[in-house]
DNA sequence: GCGACAG
DNA sequence: ATCTTGTCGC
């Protein structure tokens, strides 16, 4: 499935409406045992964004593929419109995998989302993937304060509507703010950030994608230390 | 109108 | 998101 990324901010809008209701979101995950974790990265006033994918084996975190690339940035940030900015870079990088993978990990909301769906459930659902969404800090929804330890967690919720989980992934640091983004239930996602976290806050995973896209980046832009 | 607001 | 050293807390 394809759509054109050249829209004015209501039509964005009116396109997730209709995307939001072809997601699937209450299949439990079957296996994650490659992981293909995906990230961006940009500077503040480029016009170029680096996009990354790293397929990891979950049981030992060994890399199994990356592919790294520029593209084009043509869309502002409007928060709510995350994708729009970072989906086409991620498609194009997801577009030159070889290795075939179980689940999509990506940085940033599956359904957490004010129109449920976030960029992990906009990209899941353009490449009919299984894509799990692991956000640092939260978009919308409320939620109490989960408890100190490592795998305390919390509903994150909009109103009624269960819309993600705030989950400690190490003890006495920020939760992270995870749901499902698309071929996925809410429980198999908090598993699998929940095995593939512990030494760090972030899962492994991701932490590999982050540091691989930003080596991307400065490769390509020439960072020079000071 | 005011405040909130993934990356 | 990125730019950046030291620093406070467990």
């Amino acid at each position: 499935m394809r759509h054109r990324w050249d829209l004015t901010y209501a039509e964005a809008r009116d396109l997730q409406r209709e995307l939001a209701s072809k997601l699937d979101t209450t299949t439990p995950l079957s296996r994650f045992d490659l992981i293909a974790s995906a990230d961006v990265s940009f500077n503040r006033f480029d016009t170029e964004i680096a996009a990354a994918v790293v397929v990891v084996r979950a049981e030992t975190f060994e890399v199994v593929e990356r592919v790294g690339l520029m593209f084009p940035m043509t869309f502002p940030y409007i928060p709510g419109l995350l994708s729009f900015r970072e989906a086409p870079a991620l498609i194009e990088a997801f577009s030159r995998l070889k290795t075939p993978y179980d689940v999509i990990l990506m940085d940033g909301q599956g359904i957490a989302h004010p129109r449920r769906i976030g960029i992990a459930s906009h990209l899941g659902l353009l490449l009919d993937r299984p894509c799990v969404g692991c956000a640092k800090t939260r978009l919308t929804g409320t939620h109490d304060e989960p408890g100190p330890k490592r795998g305390d967690r919390v509903p994150l919720l909009d109103g009624e509507e269960v819309i993600g989980t705030v989950l400690r992934t190490k003890d006495r640091v920020k939760p992270l703010y995870v749901s499902p983004g698309h071929r996925c239930d809410l429980e198999s996602a908090v598993d699998l950030v929940l095995a593939t976290s512990g030494k760090y806050r972030l899962p492994t995973p991701s932490r590999m994608v982050h540091d691989y896209v930003n080596e991307v980046r400065r490769r390509a832009k020439g960072l020079r230390p000071p």
